[in-house]
DNA sequence: GAGCACTGC
């Protein structure tokens, strides 16, 4: 804990208090802080014991996935050839962006005499080399997409006129459209004697589409530095000539040099120009790193952390782990030789809570800063603000291209560097008209392209597992239909619920003469790559979380993506090869309907957790701190509402000592006192597997359209007396016993997937609590000791049956229903518990248990009142008597069901 | 009688 920043937030409130309860909590509070910073030095971080082979293993089966040999290999050697053509093309690029960028990074610096004829210089080889190109083909520049002034302008335009009265939409695409509209699909099929074919096809069903400009999506990617490149090639290029071919390379000393004079730098860097592998070498072999100082650099994926770091592990020729090494949730392969360390940036904020000037840091990257994780954005307030005070710490936001102003204002006009990437153009297409239904546009649209486009695979973006499967079967009726007309078509769905080993099926290579079409949810936005894509079709929705703070509901929705996810989409075509994005929907729409960017993660979230951590860093001001977009004040009020409810924070709003023992685990803070209460019941075994069981979010369960039946009775099997989160255990206590087997749970429709992280889980609970000091004790399957235990921490999440036998929620009143998954679904017990409100076709209450309304009084004194609880145990004075179960009478029905 | 976007600690 920084002690300096608690009294800068703390002093306010400290000396109108004369509450001695409150100071001998706060005096514990920071005795256990201090004992917990003590426990951490004498922890000596050991080397990982993960073989790097293991690693590299696992590394090398990812970039398997991408060496589909056979069926790429044509489209391989036609890659070598452009990529040969164009690398003299590239060369000119990138000193035409370095000049630019030294004019705008640098104007109003004072360059020394050997700069300025450095860069005049420059400027002079370029226009000799642009000369001479000129004469011979001029249009391969067009290879990468350099927005024009043209352009610019014409979306202005755009953007203006449609803010005048009576702006119709019509209109404006016929103007806008014009002669450039490309029609492709039947009409021109028939042209090439394809009539029968599409006879058989489509019956005038075809969609027209309009081409309007040619552009690159905007997002970094960490791998496939060189994706041109086979594997074999690669290998025979040395590391070093590899690292001096990235787009990066020729901008070292530029970018050492502004790293030098600016504290905080924007890095704005385009896919493939190796500045996520580069960046933290250049500042190694610069020197950041004498004095045992360490480069961290943030990621918001655990594989990206991990492959990148063997990555460079590899280029720096050192034992990943060592020099350079990672750190992950469930994995921490660091040492204390480690210089350069790659982790996700959920694992810094962590890191924040032991060290909260980042002491042992030279250098921290944000990388992929635009995709605003939540933890990224509290990240950005924290490193500000440790910034103002530890002028040595240099500051690296890497983001793309559309965000770097943003970034730039945030950290008080911080320069922005531009390094250009490696991309293939991408043609856009929009449709002429809206479609209404874009699962049935998506099929033929596939079809169109499978029938009209040269080979290449398709990449077809849905919102979920529902629209992906009805796609597939469209698709499956009409290749049927169509029989031997078309060649081979291969529909891949992937997903992230999807078992592993469907999922691997989408990286398995395309035979030669066929192709592939993936259906795939947002999964294969950024989280996983899928080679060899040329063609994107985007029907311009995605599912998203909907929280809705004031009741507690959850739902999934179909929202329309934003333009940067959509350009992001469009992207994922031009990897390997200039590709096309069809786009169902209009570009009127693209520009008029769709939000520039997506809503930010923290403004969309319950931030209970977030709150947590930031008082325990020791920032009281919630509401003031440094957010770079700011969640709403009621989601904040909401928050810390909760924690002081829960009893993490004081009357007036400081953490307790209870607060800093809960900020230490990685759960919401209902579950982190409901875990911590285990103490008082002596339940704290029973505890960790709950809390971990609970933690695999609704994904336990395995069940297989053809194999419902089985797989509903394979769960009614483990319905226990108690309640929903009884079961969960049961499952839990049965899988550890079979050793953790993965038969056992195949036999019982169960994830094994879901139980392996449950286990990682309740493994890294456990050694939290040795670390704020519970001693993990079991109570021998006493179900009331557990059930209060949880009612410490859940408490408000409590509902009653009504009179007219509907359930209301005590917080709110809302009608809500126990989810007909639960075991107590056919049971009316007169109170009750739930892990969460979900709202899908009803407003449900999802992982229930029953409790006894007197155990509100014991365990939340502080928010129940005895008028609350009537003599009989129920709640308030207006429930009937006769409504709904008491415990007595659920015990004994369990008994004559013989269930537990 | 229902339904599962995606991450991360």
């Amino acid at each position: 804990m920084n002690t300096n920043k608690r009294e800068r937030y703390e002093s306010d409130s400290s000396s109108d208090s004369d509450n001695q309860e409150r100071k001998k909590d706060l005096k514990e509070r920071d005795e256990f802080a201090k004992r917990l910073r003590e426990k951490d030095k004498e922890k000596t971080r050991k080397v990982t014991e993960k073989s790097d082979k293991k690693i590299l293993e696992e590394v090398q089966k990812r970039a398997k996935l991408s060496d589909d040999k056979d069926a790429v290999e044509r489209l391989r050697i036609e890659s070598r050839r452009t990529y040969l053509a164009k690398r003299k093309e590239d060369q000119l690029l990138l000193l035409e962006r370095k000049i630019a960028d030294e004019v705008q990074l640098f104007a109003s610096e004072k360059l020394t005499t050997q700069e300025k004829r450095k860069h005049e210089y420059d400027k002079k080889i370029l226009e000799l080399a642009r000369q001479h190109d000129a004469a011979a083909e001029i249009t391969k520049i067009q290879r990468y997409y350099i927005p024009s002034e043209e352009q610019t302008e014409e979306y202005v335009e755009v953007d203006e006129r449609e803010k005048a009265p009576g702006s119709e939409q019509n209109k404006w695409e016929e103007e806008r459209m014009g002669s450039a509209s490309l029609r492709f699909g039947a009409k021109d099929a028939n042209k090439r004697n394809k009539s029968k074919e599409y006879d058989l096809l489509v019956d005038g069903l075809e969609i027209d589409f309009v081409k309007t400009l040619t552009h690159a999506g905007d997002k970094s990617e960490f791998e496939d530095v060189e994706p041109e490149l086979t594997e074999k090639e690669k290998r025979k290029l040395s590391i070093e000539e590899t690292r001096k071919s990235l787009p990066i390379f020729p901008f070292r000393e530029d970018l050492l040099e502004a790293i030098r004079d600016h504290q905080v730098l924007i890095i704005e860097g385009e896919t493939g120009s190796g500045k996520t592998t580069q960046v933290p070498q250049y500042l190694h072999e610069a020197g950041f790193t004498k004095d045992g100082k360490k480069v961290g650099c943030t990621q918001p994926r655990r594989v990206a952390a991990m492959s990148v770091a063997a990555r460079v592990a590899e280029e720096m020729n050192v034992k990943l782990g060592s020099e350079v090494g990672y750190s992950i949730r469930f994995e921490d392969c660091t040492s204390e030789k480690t210089i350069i360390k790659y982790m996700t940036d959920g694992m810094l904020l962590r890191e924040f809570l032991g060290e909260p000037d980042l002491a042992s840091y030279s250098v921290i990257i944000i990388d992929e800063a635009h995709e605003r994780t939540l933890h990224t954005d509290i990240l950005f307030g924290l490193v500000k603000d440790i910034a103002r005070f530890r002028p040595d710490l240099k500051l690296l936001i890497s983001s793309a291209t559309l965000d770097a102003q943003k970034f730039s204002d945030f950290f008080d006009e911080a320069p922005v560097f531009r390094i250009p990437g490696r991309r293939f153009p991408v043609d856009i297409y929009y449709t002429k008209s809206p479609e209404a239904d874009y699962v049935d546009a998506c099929v033929v649209t596939i079809l169109q392209i499978h029938i009209t486009q040269k080979l290449g695979d398709i990449l077809v973006f849905l919102p979920g597992q529902e629209e992906i499967e009805q796609c597939q079967e469209l698709l499956q009726d009409r290749q049927r239909k169509l029989g031997s007309h078309i060649q081979e078509l291969l529909i891949r769905p992937i997903y992230a619920n999807l078992p592993t080993d469907m999922q691997a099926q989408v990286f398995e290579p395309t035979p030669p003469g066929a192709r592939k079409v993936v259906l795939a949810t947002n999964i294969a936005e950024t989280s996983i790559t899928i080679d060899n894509i040329i063609y994107v079709i985007d029907p311009g929705y995605c599912k998203q979380n909907s929280f809705n703070p004031r009741t507690g509901m959850e739902s999934l929705v179909v929202v329309p993506i934003s333009q940067a996810s959509a350009n992001q989409r469009a992207g994922r075509s031009g990897r390997v090869a200039a590709g096309k994005c069809f786009r169902l929907f209009t570009a009127w729409a693209f520009s008029n309907e769709l939000e520039e960017n997506t809503i930010p993660e923290i403004q969309r979230v319950h931030l209970g957790n977030v709150v947590l951590m930031l008082k325990s860093l020791g920032i009281n001001d919630i509401m003031h701190f440094d957010y770079l977009d700011p969640p709403s004040s009621e989601a904040l009020i909401i928050a810390l509402e909760q924690l002081y409810a829960l009893g993490a924070l004081n009357h007036l709003g400081e953490l307790t000592r209870l607060g800093r023992r809960m900020a230490e685990f990685p759960l919401d803070p209902m579950m982190s006192r409901a875990l911590l209460a285990s103490e008082k019941y002596k339940c704290s075994e029973e505890m960790l597997s709950i809390c971990a069981m609970l933690s695999v979010n609704s994904s336990v369960f395995f069940r297989p359209k053809d194999k419902a039946v089985h797989a509903d009775t394979a769960r009614k099997r483990f319905f226990t007396y108690g309640g929903d989160h009884l079961s969960l255990l049961g499952i839990y206590k049965q899988w550890s016993e079979t050793e953790f087997s993965k038969q056992w749970c195949t036999e019982n429709y169960i994830q094994y997937r879901s139980m392996v992280r449950a286990r990682d889980v309740r493994d890294q609970l456990e050694n939290l609590m040795e670390r704020v000091e519970v001693e993990v004790k079991s109570c021998d399957g006493d179900h009331v000791a557990m059930r209060k235990a949880i009612t410490s921490g859940y408490f408000y999440h409590t509902a009653k049956l009504s009179k007219g036998g509907n359930y209301r929620t005590i917080k709110g009143n809302q009608t809500v229903m126990i989810h007909p998954n639960s075991s107590l679904f056919e049971e009316t017990p007169r109170c009750l518990l739930y892990h969460e409100l979900v709202l899908t076709t009803k407003e449900y209450m999802r992982q229930v248990i029953e409790i006894d309304a007197s155990w509100l009084l014991e365990v939340a004194p502080h928010y129940y009142k005895p008028k609350d609880v009537d003599e009989t145990g129920n709640m308030g004075k207006k429930m009937p008597k006769q409504v709904g179960k008491s415990s007595a009478e659920l015990t004994r029905n369990y008994a004559k069901m013989n269930i537990n």
